[in-house]
DNA sequence: TTGCTCCTCACGTCACGTGAGGTGGC
DNA sequence: TTGCTCCTCACGTCACGTGAGGTGGC
């Protein structure tokens, strides 16, 4: 680190961005890659990538993205928006606005198969204590979740 | 379908088993192919596969257990425990109760993704209006959700 | 004969991960 | 010289999906 920033602009290695953004180097790299950033400029000699702050503030924006479960597609698509900045606001409002929908399906659909495996290992639990009542109460709850796994509307 | 009970035990088609189970039949052939279930009888002339109802059952335990987020791995530790019976009911209940713990923090953290998103359409949405409040407000709400995705334990 | 379902086999896909072999700066 | 970080390149991985080319039973 020590005098990075005397006479030039502060940035960052490929490790402090990872660390930061939560994303592995090798994405980083692969990220780069296939484009979805823009070529990172080099130190002369040695090769090694320094990321500046924007594009590090932009690096953190879709590991965000990312971990909300979007593609890299759909991040292409949205940097491209953001490239065009607030006349494009209409059109990432709806993007955030769909993803923002399937994640919340998601989600709910996520919780139901967490019922079914809580339920799950309370059988179990019965079954090793040689609970046959509870084993019963048990299989009855798990009728009524997977009954719900192809009814999805009801929730 | 037809008289398909007569004479001979009931069967279902690979088509009926993807139908009933969710999974593709790409899916079910391939969990074949790696020994996730053992060798499926086929119709002596035409090659095609004839699934049986315990078959059918426990591949629709399997596709629960995928769709909760398990991996091939640990489906086959399941089924090697399911072959074990009663004796791994303890074995079993861990089992469950591990993903179910995993699962649940996964949920969580789509939780605050969700949020992340929401907001994020919020705050186009105020940009599209030229709304500067609205933004300046959905800004620090950003920055709040944005800070607990760094500190899980709070939630 | 015509659809329809099913079959195998090989290659494709998505988003990286890994490992080999090598370099640069303290 | 010794660590440490970084580099590229190619191949591996996970869980399938897809497409070609072909078959069997109504």
């Amino acid at each position: 680190m020590a005098l990075r920033t005397v006479d030039e602009a502060s940035w960052f290695t490929i490790q402090e961005v990872a660390r930061r953004s939560g994303l592995s180097e090798a994405t980083l790299r692969y990220y780069e890659r296939i484009g979805l950033l823009s070529t990172v400029p080099r130190d002369a000699s040695s090769g090694h990538r320094r990321y500046d702050a924007a594009t590090v503030e932009t690096i953190e924006s879709l590991a965000c993205l990312r971990a909300a479960g979007m593609r890299v597609e759909d991040m292409r698509h949205y940097l491209q928006l953001l490239a065009r900045g607030d006349e494009a606001a209409g059109e990432q409002r709806q993007l955030f606005a769909r993803h923002a929908t399937r994640l919340a399906t998601q989600i709910a659909q996520l919780q139901l198969r967490l019922e079914y495996l809580q339920l799950k290992a309370q059988l179990w639990d019965a079954r090793d204590r040689g609970d046959s009542d509870a084993e019963l109460r048990t299989i009855t709850q798990l009728l009524n979740v997977i009954e719900q796994f192809s009814r999805p509307e009801e929730r």
